[in-house]
DNA sequence: CGGGCTACTGTGCACGTTCACAGAAGGGTG
DNA sequence: CACCCTTCTGTGAACGTGCACAGTAGCCCG
């Protein structure tokens, strides 16, 4: 009924409990026969180690905790997410690491996650679009337990280490294809302020309109879908000859599309509109959104082995951002 | 720079280990002196418990791993994965019990869980969507961890405890409220028929339509809006006349009405389109899809809520399935 | 005053592992 | 033969906690 430990293990292959703990840490000094001995006693017992036990003496936990920032409904649809848990869960399970999954929507929260951390439970941290000036980053980056994030963390960047896509040069890519595309008079709505894709894709849409890129032209959203469509409707009555929006993300995109029609404007032949991130909606959308593909996948997974370097390595030397090229994705509707 | 243990806690306090241990786990025998001069010392420690310490003698891990089973993409879409993990991290946390994620999509992730529940690193299992025949689940019903399921596991329903919206109902209410509108032709474009989702769905459906379901009428998909789709069109070139679809998913949903569009038919005056899930995608289609809503954050909460209590109770009683009500939702698709 | 009860406290042991150390066997070298 | 080096093995101590047990002090009651 009981667990068997390492010391039926090694009775059962008549070596030491020594023995048989080196053979699992991968100790090179264990010879042939006991070698096989001790296997053979492992897979007859069913034994698995005690990570408590190994834990308690190594002062390794063998978990990684990934925080969640964004606010609950959020993530629902944000495709982030659910690419670096998946990344993440698999990289670290080649190491036998497992992943430890906290929320931190409110102070309780933050607290709590604080708490585990300093209190040894964990031997990095992942963080996940964290909020600009929240006090649990520095609470964290203080201690001896590794932090990184996906993504920056605004006003934090030269603190925590962290793999982005380079949203700038998406914005960039997205803005030039539109004036390729004879559009003159193009408008754009961003994210919201505090989050670095709202500050970072209008600053790649500023940097190629220069001056054409008037205060008139610029809205703002909060990611969702219906402020997406408000935004639009703001857009049009304060400049009703505009000829082309940039939309920050696909989901405000297809707000927007909806007060465009319901405004009369045709897509793409009257109003261009050119999204972000490349989610599901961008397909599901009438018409399909031209839109800019984020490396998602090896965001997540630049990220994960920056957390793995530190906590191998200690204070990890090339801690700086890793920045990964976007890549533009033309459809119908720009 | 270690950090402080109990022990250090004691001696700060001027105390025995074992009476701030008492403290620590709620025993009613600590007197009203020894409680504050403990709390002083714990605040100025800094003191955390180990819980690798703890576990080890109590034989308790403190955490719960959820185990996702779906193919990778289905991630991207599916609210109800969000939904539990965040309903679970909260309810989890009230009891300072941590969620641990693992993915099970080959055959070498299967076999990795099996291992680290049976080695006991956790308390409990939390199932998601885990498909029918899943070796998985024999290997870990038998185990002392128990296991629940958010859905039912196809045949095993009966071996393991779960919650899950009514779908019949969803399907009969859906189904019902298309005749009601006098539609008479009514088509359905199923989901995989080895999910809880597919099956039930399909049979609301034809319950409620008798022997006016006839097998021309039936198309199948695998949830994505693809399939949805490509049922749509060889549901349109079976049956030209068909006047309504009830299809298993929203997304699936989108699909369909992108066929409908291609082949000129207006929805909702020449066909009438009813969805299911109540999903995001729901309200960016055009137009919106008229749908059936699942108690998501319930069917969370009673799935969470039955874990726990076996967790406490050893071999729960009433580990009979938790089945939740659905509600039609009327946009302007049907 | 003796005895039992209640409220509280301290101590030794066990949980299952890793790690440092000591030590043995075998072979090569002076 | 004496010595060292390499390869391999066993052993005791420690990691930080909970729990069973023994024990103390005060109080009430007979």
């Amino acid at each position: 009924m009981k667990r068997p430990t390492i010391h039926d293990v090694a009775a059962a292959a008549g070596v030491s409990r020594g023995t048989v703990s080196r053979l699992l840490n991968g100790d090179k000094y264990v010879s042939t026969g006991a070698r096989l001995a001790i296997e053979r006693a492992i897979s007859a017992t069913g034994y698995v180690v005690n990570r408590n036990a190994r834990s308690l003496v190594t002062q390794k936990t063998g978990s990684v905790v990934m925080v969640l920032s964004e606010p609950q409904e959020k993530l629902f649809e944000d495709p982030n997410y659910s690419t670096t848990m998946r990344v993440a869960t698999r990289l670290l399970a080649e190491r036998d690491l497992s992943l430890v999954l906290m929320m931190a929507a409110g102070d309780g929260d933050r607290e709590r996650v604080v708490r585990y951390v300093r209190g040894g439970h964990a031997d990095g941290v992942l963080l996940l679009s964290t909020h600009a000036g929240d006090p649990m980053v520095d609470a964290l980056v203080g201690g001896p337990v590794p932090a990184v994030s996906c993504g920056a963390v605004i006003g934090r960047e030269s603190v925590i280490p962290y793999a982005a896509a380079d949203e700038r040069l998406g914005a960039r890519q997205m803005t030039e294809y539109l004036l390729a595309q004879g559009r003159r008079r193009i408008a754009m709505i961003t994210g919201p302020m505090d989050t670095p894709g709202g500050i970072q894709r209008l600053e790649g849409f500023t940097e190629v309109m220069g001056r054409r890129a008037g205060k008139k032209l610029i809205a703002h959203g909060d990611w969702t879908r219906a402020s997406g469509e408000r935004a639009m409707a703001e857009l049009l009555a304060r400049v009703p000859d505009l000829d082309a929006v940039f939309v920050a993300s696909d989901l405000m995109a297809a707000g927007a599309l909806a007060a465009l029609r319901d405004q009369g404007r045709r897509v793409p032949q009257d109003v261009a509109v050119g999204g972000f991130d490349d989610s599901p909606v961008a397909v599901s959308t009438h018409p399909p959104l031209t839109t800019i593909r984020q490396p998602l996948t090896r965001v997540a997974e630049e990220t994960v082995r920056l957390l793995l370097a530190l906590i191998d390595g200690g204070a990890g030397p090339g801690a700086g951002p890793v920045i990964l090229p976007t890549e533009l994705v033309v459809r119908a509707s720009a």
